[in-house]
Parts: C-alpha cells; structure tokens; sequence
DNA sequence: CCAGAAGGGCCAGCAATGCTGACCCTTTAT
DNA sequence: ATAAAGGGTCAGCATTGCTGGCCCTTCTGG
C-alpha cells in the first residue's frame, strides 16, 4: 500500500484543521465525498492517521516554562535502560525523550508551571534514577511551534 | 475567568481524543451534554482549546529522521533576529523552534525523510543565514512521545 | 433574611453530518 | 478483451451538533 497525492492533500489538511465536515474536505482535495471518506476511513485503519485531538495552549494552562534536559549516563546496560524507560513514562511534565547519537545520551523535554515546579520535578528525577550528567536548557521563547509534519518534502 | 476542575476533566480527554461525541464526553467528565457542551464552547473562544488536529504517523509518511539542531550566534541585533525568524518560519521540516538560556542561543527539532534529506535541508539552512556554531543531535529513537500537556501537575 | 446571579439538569426540535450500500462509468493492467 | 480498482452519483437512515427555553439549586452580597 502506498500514499498518493489524494490521500496527501487529505492529510495535509486534516494535520491543519481536523474540524471540517468531510463535504468541505472532499472539495479542498478535489474528491466527492464518498471516496474521500473511505480514504479517510482507509488511512486511520492502517495507522498514518494516529488519532484525532485538540490542541490546548499552555500558557492559558498556567504551564508556561518549557525545559530542554540533556543527560548523558554511565550506566548503558538494559536494567538501567528498563528503569530509565518506566521512570520518563511516569513523568507527565516529560512530553518527549529522544535517545541520541554524539556527545549526549538523552534530550528530555519537559512542561512546567514555573520555576519552583521545574526544580521540584527536577528533584523528584534524579532521585528516582541515577544520571551522571544533568544539563538544564530553559526556553526563553519558542519562536517557532508546528504540528505540522513537512509532506510536501516526502 | 479561571478553569475549574470540569473544564480540566474536558481538556484533559479532548487532548487525548477528540473523537468522541459530546454525550460520551460528558458522561466521563460528570456533567450533562447542555453544560459540557457550553464549556466547550467557552474554551475553544477563549483560545484554551486552540485547535483540532488529526496526528499522523511519522513513520508510516517515510519521515523517519529527528533531528535536533542547537546553535551559536554572534549577531544579536534586532535585523539578525528578524531574519532568523523568517527563515525558520519558511521551512516545514524545522518542526519547533525555542530560543535558550545558556551556552546555545537556539534549539531547533528538524524532521526530514533520512540522512540525505537531512544534509540538503542542512545546507539550504546554512546558505540563508549566518550561524556561528551548529549542532546536529542525531536521534536514533524515539523514547516517549507525547501531546499532552501535564494538566494534573497545574 | 432576601434577591439576584451563576450554573447545572431536563427537554424539545431542527439542521447538519456521519455513515453505508448500491450502481454506473472510466481507467488501468493483465 | 476482461477484470479489477477506484471515482462519481444518489438515496436514505441514524446520529450528532447545536440552540433556546425553563426550572431548580447553590452561592453571594446587600
């Protein structure tokens, strides 16, 4: 199976705007409706469309300070690798933990109210799992923010 | 105006589906479909529910490649920043954007197809604006992942 | 103590949308 | 030449979205 440029454009807009009747997409992307809609139906049963959900913004949520952690480890076996898995799922401030290649093993980032409640979840971290660096990136200002993935550059 | 404990328990699943209809809806948050669906209405024009999307999988649209690119500037004028700004603005790969505290003044997440993808993108970005130090953290796995905003710790 | 405001519950009802099946037609591939 | 894939159109039912109206309880301030 593969994605043509129907089921691109419908994606393209649904990424965009997910609140739009299927009559209004099917004439953005250039389909009646029907066939629009089993593409719609297609895309969700094999997965590319992951799930449907609305965007809140973090500053009317009083969460407004965004924190980059990058840690590196000495412990590279797979217990710790177990721990250091189950403890990022418990955190719900942690909103994306990427393991990387280079001088750092870890980018955490991480959603806070404000400074206090960034250190007190800082404390709570590294008392749960032992890091042998920790480096603290605060975000000043996010200049850019996109939920938007770049189809247009498959 | 303030968001009570109702309007969490609505943001809260709406965050994580956006599928439901506002009968279910208000079964799970304990209300009745009139007011839960008014509240709704109050959060989406008050802009705490900014949008409705639908989230695709990256992998499944053969952008499998994360980068996260951090960066050094010595130009810190106001005409540096304005440019900046435009040019992260103008390419759809470059996902998010924050300026820092610390030793890197910009932090940049970067999805692209693969390694090729990543390098062409790396050499447009550098030909349209003067960066003194770029670096590019390759991820090689995704760790956690998520979209919602940690509306328990408020 | 009373009055008013806020907000929830209930109900009714129309309009719009979601969703499905059936059938036809064109294009493409074997 | 034939079959399969996929789009178009249409019909139609069930569900949902959305709105207004009305009542009741709770809370608050005079």
């Amino acid at each position: 199976m593969l994605v043509d440029r129907f089921d691109l454009k419908i994606l393209e807009q649904l990424q965009r705007d997910d609140s739009v009747s299927i009559a209004q997409l099917a004439e953005k992307v250039g389909l009646s409706v029907t066939p629009c809609w089993r593409r719609i139906q297609r895309l969700e049963k094999e997965g590319v469309i992951e799930k449907r959900i609305a965007v809140l913004n973090p500053g009317k949520l009083d969460l407004g300070l965004t924190v980059f952690v990058m840690i590196k480890t000495d412990k590279h076996s797979q217990a710790w690798l177990d721990a250091f898995q189950d403890v990022v799922q418990s955190f719900p401030e942690i909103m994306e933990v990427n393991r990387l290649a280079g001088e750092f093993d870890y980018l955490l980032k991480v959603i806070t109210r404000d400074n206090a409640a960034y250190d007190a979840f800082y404390k709570r971290l590294i008392a749960r799992i032992e890091l042998s660096n920790v480096t603290s990136c605060f975000s000043m200002e996010q200049v850019k923010k996109t939920t938007e993935l770049p189809l247009d550059q498959r």
